[in-house]
DNA sequence: TGGATATGAATGAAGG
DNA sequence: CCTTCATTCATATCCA
């Protein structure tokens, strides 16, 4: 998904390759001062994109007022009950759930994606130690959401329109049931061709644009 | 042969102006292709850093994915949302829930009481299909009811003791780092800090790779 | 108009 | 794997 501009490209690598239009002959293998400057430009724009994002991201996600504190190992947070007054209890421990980081989601979907079933014990061991760089988890936090991943996507069911739908202009609409759920993207290298040489001068608002990256799904269950 | 450096620019535009490593001596404003080849990486470095923040910021913003997940049913009374259908993509900003009519609402009322057991799936199939004749529904709706019914009519008991109440222990809690579903945000923002700047050196697979993938499945069972 | 509450839905985890 | 529960999120609705 991530429909990229088709633009590929625009600071060519391939005419470095056949010119110097700085005079200077230049074997394979070097590019031209200008076109340097577009590299630089580019990461340059990606830079301040970056520092952008990140700063509205901080404005957006503002902490909860009246949150209780979390666990320093960012998994969980603190029980809401039995707090004070009992003896020396093991203070937090209660009510741990994980909740993976959109980092960590996305990888499991590409993970989840490339092949059914659920993956054996090594397999989860790799991935649970993979993710662990993005984010607190376990292996039966992978595990669990494998199994959910799949039994949840299994339930495609038609929303049998129950007829009766008064439906003037009901469209066929048909759920396409795609139910891959969002950030569906390829996890693989190939992905990142599209975005490689993009426009420079695409601001935000263009990366943020394809907000709705959903495949879509929803209504599970019977 | 990626060695990693500790480097810690955003975007190394020095170094590519100082020298060739490759031997081949070549002129200012010209750059090795391997040079080139690490700037490239950057560029593709900071393009998915961009991506994986925008794919941050949208799971973190008040709007979600959810595209045409739900058949268009508005229980009673119209959602407000878009309807041009011709149109490819537009902006599904509200997301359609659907609501009860007081018809359906009675029915679900008399058959939870009925059997506060679980309904099984058939069970909820003829529930589903008898209410249809009363508006829209869907199973799915049906199940989420009576989960949520159960479930709320069991916790009615327990006063949720929660802050409001001049909770003594209550702020003691102290935030270490918030969590939860913000995945980040606020402290948590060193949680990914890793893919914010990572080396550039050597992000690149660290970031893309994850399609080695390999084997069969076999039992996992943690 | 903004907070409090009700409630549909999403999802991690537990049981079987 | 499937079902169920518990908890949480996001909205709709209400109220002052």
């Amino acid at each position: 998904m991530v429909k990229k501009k088709k633009r590929r490209k625009q600071s060519g690598e391939r005419e470095m390759e056949k010119e110097s239009q700085n005079g200077a002959y230049v074997g394979r293998g070097v590019m031209t001062e200008e076109q340097m400057e577009t590299l630089r430009k580019q990461i340059a724009v990606y830079a301040v994109i970056c520092e952008q994002l990140a700063l509205l991201h901080n404005s957006l996600s503002s902490f909860h007022p009246l949150s209780s504190g979390m666990n320093p190992n960012g998994g969980g947070y603190f029980d809401p009950m039995v707090v004070a007054s009992s003896s020396a209890h093991q203070r937090i421990s209660t009510r741990n759930r994980w909740t993976p980081t959109s980092t960590q989601l996305q990888i499991l979907e590409s993970i989840y994606e490339e092949r059914s079933g659920t993956p054996n014990r090594r397999r989860i061991r790799e991935i649970a130690a993979e993710l662990s760089e993005h984010g607190q988890i376990t292996e039966t936090n992978v595990y669990n959401w494998f199994q959910n991943r799949r039994a949840r996507s299994k339930r495609k069911q038609t929303p049998h329109t129950t007829t009766t739908d008064t439906g003037p202009a009901e469209d066929a609409a048909v759920v396409t049931t795609d139910e891959k759920r969002s950030c569906g993207d390829s996890g693989g290298f190939e992905s990142y061709e599209h975005i490689l040489f993009p426009s420079p001068d695409l601001g935000i608002e263009h990366l943020l644009s394809r907000g709705e990256l959903s495949g879509e799904f929803n209504s599970y269950r019977l």
